[in-house]
DNA sequence: ACTTATTTTTACCAACTGGTCAAAAGATTA
DNA sequence: TAATCTTTTGACCAGTTGGTAAAAATAAGT
């Protein structure tokens, strides 16, 4: 009976069960970041957790400590991205003025393109595999977008908006939001290393805004 | 002297300076097809050549023989892709009527997003990867995509285009056409597995039209 | 100060990776 | 049909990969 009390002791992992260390988040942290930079760029067959644990500052073993695999640490990027995902989306507003509110919408797509870049390549890979590790997430998308597809069904029979496929709308704004993300290489490389090039996310946001606003007024 | 004839004797691997025998055609295709499937999924450093030779019906060792390293068979993708990638580029008009033009370009590059989503995605897994393969190819697109550039600002000096950036134009015709074979996955998803789906092309020529073309319209 | 819990390191593994080699098996040609 | 050339195979290899076990070092609580 003696050993009764190291039945349930948890194997000498970062005890997720207990408060988290100052350090385990600190650690962690640091590790996340890491791997976003990695995963971001090879996918997921293409990162290795050396590459990541050298990026991070750690031995292999000591992030293995706190991630216990490699998915765990896939799973998590993948879950605090998705979250900001879908918040724009949420803000669309019904009651709001059509055109104005698809301008907003354009406009934080393309914020988070600049600020976020790596979690749109995190995204962009994902999908590109063919989204095995995302299905589930992608059904709540699914149920989102249908969601305010209506909305832009009502504006449209309300003459607010030019008639068109509310979807396809979708697929083009985030097509071109992300494109500044995903192809950020390229793009840099066809404006040129210059001012041009520093100005990007300017110029897209007032080329898209004609686009779109022109291309949909009724 | 007996051995000078083996001197020039080339390593016993498919040959390339002599004529192509049948075999080495037939298998040579089976190959990049295969590759081109586990690439255009996985990315440069998530692919390997045994997933290649299985895909493709050879053992590895005979997949080597055919090409040397996985290098290889990449570079020969790429260069393939590459230049299909800028035909459509190229058969834009100066003569011809810009919005006319334009929505033709838009069509040529639906095409090739439906009928070649894996070269689609090839190109996107470089390009998202940092395009460490094909920085002298995006220089040879700068060129062209500025020569082009030029076309465009004489239609809107002469009033038959509406004043844009013609770059950014570029960027959100290639961003919206390829999104349907780079995100393929999703937009399915998002249209459901019915009707919608099958017909995704058809409406997105149909949106991305009255898109571009009213959106373009001085 | 001492006990306990957390963190880090060292040494290791089995499976997989890209790639080689030599010999066997099949085609082709003289 | 024999000689030659091309294709395929099986055995192999060194380096990498994801991951483990146990002990050593450090930090925290009492």
């Amino acid at each position: 009976m003696a050993e009764a009390k190291t039945v349930l002791k948890s194997k000498p992992r970062a005890s997720k069960t207990r408060k988290r260390t100052r350090i385990q988040a600190e650690k962690e942290d640091q590790i996340l970041e890491a791997a976003l930079d990695v995963f971001s760029k090879h996918g997921f067959r293409g990162a290795t957790i050396d590459q990541i644990a050298e990026n991070a500052g750690l031995s292999k073993p000591n992030l293995l400590y706190y991630f216990r695999t490699k998915e765990t640490i896939h799973r998590k990027l993948l879950d605090e991205l998705l979250e900001n995902w879908l918040a724009p989306l949420h803000e669309i507003n019904p009651e709001g003025e059509p055109l104005a509110e698809i301008k907003a919408y354009i406009c934080r797509k393309l914020e988070l393109a600049r600020d976020y870049p790596r979690e749109s390549r995190l995204f962009a890979n994902e999908i590109l595999q063919g989204a095995p590790r995302i299905a589930d997430e992608l059904q709540d998308l699914k149920k989102l977008v249908n969601e305010k597809s209506k909305v832009f069904e009502g504006w449209i029979a309300d003459g607010k908006l030019a008639k068109c496929d509310p979807h396809h709308l979708f697929f083009s704004i985030w097509a071109t939001t992300q494109h500044y993300a995903d192809f950020d290489t390229q793009v840099c490389t066809i404006l040129g290393d210059a001012d041009k090039c520093d100005n990007r996310f300017e110029e897209a946001a007032k080329f898209l805004d004609q686009l779109f606003v022109q291309g949909l007024r009724p």
